[in-house]
RNA sequence: GGAUGCUUAGCUCAGUUGGGAGAGCAUCGCCUUUACACGGCGGAGGUCGUGGGUUCGAGUCCCUCAGCAUCCACCA
């Protein structure tokens, strides 16, 4: 027997050990048909917030679905190894614990590292368990595993071989902080207030000066000339004379580009090679040196002089003052730009030369291009994301993909010593002892590209690969659709030919209560333990999969949270009636839908309704959506009118019926149980277990289908007849401060036949002490007054005539408007002309019933 | 500069192919009725951002503008 209060802390206790142990997490069911989604693997960094929360419950719910739909559901778990913020973090605890980062081995640290990852993958572990997730632990990859790096090394090499890897010189984006390159969508752009230098640049041998503007004086140790535009008038004669740059008095020349912009700045650019992306294309037309002048820690060179071993903003700082002295600043200028910051360490980005591994992108986004054109679309949810991609996929750059870190995939290329020579292989050379290995690693993002197929084993074609590649649907937020789903795309169609997935589920980010993006500096993050202990895992899941609209936003309520909670609750006492009026004896048998009086055949017709929706959202996965049609009918149809009004049937109806209702108060509940498993697991296994029959667990069970001999709807009108009534008595009590059980009599006009226990339902729920039934003509008796409702009825209470005219003028207001209403639809010719037939026909057939209740009103009033 | 999303009840949000505006919370009144006071019953509250257009009919489709948010690209 349940308990009387729905105690989540209870209830979530050990199912889950439970269903893991007895493997139906574990997928593999030859007989059925494959259904699969890999996990998007949490980095061994840290706690799970809520939007992992929201992403990994998502994939439960369509992986419990799809299950009891009778699919071999594999839902694969893993972890991303996170390449840079793993190390950021390890080193940063390791420097608070006084260890002397610098003198750790490549090896120590890994050693070090994997103690880690052993520790924040069991964290990630009790989360997973705390939420539910029914993933198949016996696959968990990781994506530093052996296998993985099988697949990585294979795919590099591949790559190489056909020109899409390369090895090349090129500006990059660097991280002082990390000391190590990024890829262009590591860096963050946002508006930072900074400062506009205007320099004077002396011109050789003349006594004038060119004026030239820089957001970032201290990389003029490396400008090599300064740039005018050619068919700029005011410059044109300079080009070919020198000038002195005030940073350290060197001779460089001005040179003719079209890339400067006339009407920008001064209209004269300075030209830092090594240290800005624009200037090195302008010195690869001009065959320009490029000096770099930093080290990779952001510190000034040994080609800067006296500011040689200062941090590049000191010196910035430094070099002003000494310009400013030498008399060459000319002004300064407060101004917000956009400066880049590295996604990890927040640093400055500095754009800078360095020799690198790169990715081709033109010929791999092609392949997305192509796809998304043809038969093996990936369709995503919502569709405007594929719009996304492509526009990114259009104007994509050269993946930079190595590394100057030690946690990852370490590069496959060996450098012959004393020689120019590489080696590119997925085994070492066989004379390793002349190479040495590029000691750089890949990008993180680079092996999860892989993560759909590597996990299932390729580049063997192992049993899991061959059954549940490609994957069926994948769930992630649009904030790594670049990073993450675009990769996986190329890499699947590059090395498989095939698209990694059907489709992609995208959903936005979880803010916090007022809008916020939730983050670690506002403190506003919301940990989902903390939730899951005030609310429980199934309340918690949910608010996230019922509140919000596919690919939108989502605001974090605790609020709604409640209320999800207050819901289950319902759920719970409702389960917990029924189990209760259930004889000890009962049992599930079929339900002769002929046998079946007004309010069970209605019940049931709402609930195969019900299933319809539900399931027809389920897959379009909209969860939203599928569960408000699901409440809606716990609320209304089920609790509020169905219940209810079982109950006065089963004091008076024969044995017989009595067991019908008790057939259909199981139906109902076991139903409602098994729409809301997905979503709630744990709430829902333990009403399913507390069942008079039942399997071993709900996750065995199948999901609910219509069943058509229950698609009923002759009662629905005689049904709402009966809810009107009963509501426009309880309205009227209301509104004339009578007590809900005041006594009345009742007299009412059936236009459709009622059904059995209508008269017994109404007298119950109105207080009656009388019904009477009437014909048509309807007038006014001593006291009773008429309400509009469906079927006509009289009310007699204890009531004065003012009350009475009141009401009565009130109803004929309402009937002159509905009236007026129609009458401007079916008055407008063009209405009559053009709407479909059937909407005619229900206007006319509304406007006759109104003009009815109108002059029975009228007469009431007349005769009062 | 380019793109996308949002603008509906006091607040947070739904609104499926165009055919009488919904939920949660808040609010007002009544009810401690034996599933649930984490409840029940009954109310009040919206010219659906602006201005046009298409249509017999627009929250819904098209265009304009405004505000907010996000993404991409960025001129030194």
């Amino acid at each position: 027997m349940l308990e009387t209060r729905y105690d989540h802390k209870k209830v979530e206790k050990n199912k889950y050990e439970n269903w893991k142990n007895k493997g139906y997490f574990t997928a593999g069911d030859k007989s059925k048909t494959p259904f699969s989604m890999v996990i998007p693997p949490p980095n061994v960094t840290g706690k799970l917030h809520l939007g992992h929360a929201w992403d990994t419950t998502i994939q439960d719910i369509i992986a419990r679905y799809k299950k009891a739909k009778g699919y071999d559901v594999l839902w694969l778990p893993g972890c991303d190894h996170a390449g840079i913020a793993t190390q950021a973090k390890i080193m940063n605890k390791l420097k608070q614990d006084g260890v002397d980062t610098t003198k750790l081995t490549r090896q120590e640290f890994l050693d070090i590292a994997w103690k880690w990852k052993d520790e924040y993958s069991k964290n990630i572990h009790e989360q997973w368990a705390s939420l539910g997730l029914s993933l198949d632990y016996s696959r968990e990859r990781f994506t530093l595993d052996k296998g993985l790096n099988d697949a990585v090394k294979k795919v590099f090499v591949d790559l190489y071989e056909k020109g899409l890897i390369y090895r090349g010189e090129k500006i990059t984006n660097w991280d002082p902080i990390q000391m190590t390159a990024l890829s262009n969508i590591e860096v963050i752009h946002h508006d930072d207030k900074g400062q506009f230098y205007y320099f004077k640049y002396h011109l050789v041998g003349l006594d004038k000066y060119l004026e030239v503007a820089t957001t970032r004086p201290e990389t003029m140790f490396g400008d090599v000339c300064l740039c005018v535009n050619p068919n700029d008038k005011r410059y044109v004669d300079y080009i070919g004379k020198y000038v002195i740059n005030p940073a350290n008095n060197e001779q460089i020349p001005i040179i003719g580009d079209e890339y400067v912009d006339i009407k920008f700045g001064t209209g004269v650019m300075k030209c830092t090679p090594a240290h800005d992306p624009n200037d090195f294309e302008i010195s690869k037309r001009h065959n320009l040196a490029r000096p770099i002048i930093m080290n990779k820690d952001g510190t000034m060179n040994e080609k800067c002089g006296k500011y040689v071993g200062q941090d590049r903003f000191q010196c910035r700082k430094n070099l002003l003052e000494d310009i400013k002295n030498n008399g060459d600043l000319i002004k300064i200028e407060n101004i917000v730009h956009s400066v880049g910051h590295s996604e990890r360490s927040n640093a400055v980005v500095e754009p800078m030369l360095s020799k690198q591994w790169f990715v081709k992108m033109k010929p791999l986004a092609k392949l997305i291009l192509d796809n998304q054109k043809g038969k093996n679309k990936v369709k995503f949810v919502p569709s405007r994301f594929n719009k996304v991609l492509i526009r990114w996929m259009e104007n994509v750059d050269d993946w930079c993909i190595s590394r100057q870190l030690w946690w990852g995939h370490q590069i496959p290329a060996y450098y012959k010593k004393d020689s120019q020579e590489i080696y590119v292989g997925v085994n070492p050379p066989k004379d390793i002892e002349n190479y040495v290995q590029d000691s750089d690693v890949l990008d993180t993002w680079f092996s999860s590209g892989l993560w759909p197929f590597s996990t299932l084993g390729w580049p063997n074609k192992s049993d899991d690969f061959l059954r549940y590649f490609p994957t069926d649907v994948l769930s992630t937020g649009y904030d790594i659709i670049f990073f993450w789903v675009s990769r996986m795309m190329f890499q699947s169609l590059f090395n498989l030919n095939k698209p990694p997935f059907k489709s992609v589920i995208i959903h936005g980010l979880v803010r916090d209560e007022l809008g916020r993006k939730m983050s670690k500096s506002l403190g506003n993050g919301v940990d989902p333990n903390e939730v899951i202990s005030n609310f429980g895992a199934d309340a918690l899941r949910y608010f996230l999969t019922t509140n919000s609209t596919p690919g939108q936003d989502m605001r974090y309520s605790q609020e709604k949270v409640e209320s999800s909670y207050n819901y289950l609750n319902k759920i719970w006492n409702l389960a917990r009636y029924i189990l209760n009026v259930l004889p000890n004896d009962f049992k599930n048998e079929n339900i002769d839908a002929k046998k079946l009086d007004g309010f069970e055949a209605y019940i049931l017709n709402r609930l195969q309704i019900t299933i319809k929706q539900v399931t027809r959202n389920m897959e379009k996965y909209d969860f939203n959506a599928a569960s408000s049609y699901l409440y809606n009918f716990v609320y209304d149809d089920f609790c509020s009118n169905y219940l209810e009004m079982s109950k006065i049937s089963l004091q008076i109806e024969s044995d017989e019926y009595k067991n019908i209702i008790h057939q259909v108060l199981y139906k109902c509940l076991k139903t409602i149980i098994l729409l809301i498993y997905p979503y709630c697991p744990f709430i829902s296994e333990e009403i399913y277990l507390s069942l008079p029959e039942h399997k071993e667990s709900i996750m065995l069970e199948n999901y609910p289908v219509v069943e058509r001999k229950f698609i009923n709807d002759e009662f629905d009108g005689c049904v709402n007849l009966l809810l009107d009534c009963i509501k426009d008595v309880r309205n009227y009590k209301s509104n004339h401060k009578l007590a809900p059980n005041c006594p009345c009599d009742l007299m009412i006009n059936f236009r459709v036949k009622p059904f059995k226990n209508f008269k017994n339902y109404l007298k119950r729920f109105t207080f009656a002490t009388n019904i009477e039934e009437i014909d048509t003509s309807l007038t006014n008796k001593d006291g009773a007054i008429y309400l509009h409702s469906l079927g006509d009825m009289l009310i007699k209470v204890k009531a004065n005539k003012e009350d009475l005219k009141i009401l009565l003028e009130k109803n004929i207001k309402v009937e002159q408007q509905e009236i007026l209403r129609a009458q401007n639809m079916l008055n407008n010719p063009n209405f009559i002309k053009k709407a479909p037939k059937e909407k005619i026909a229900l206007e006319e057939n509304k406007l006759k019933k109104h003009q009815e209740n109108l002059l029975t009103l009228t007469n009431q009033l007349k005769n009062l």
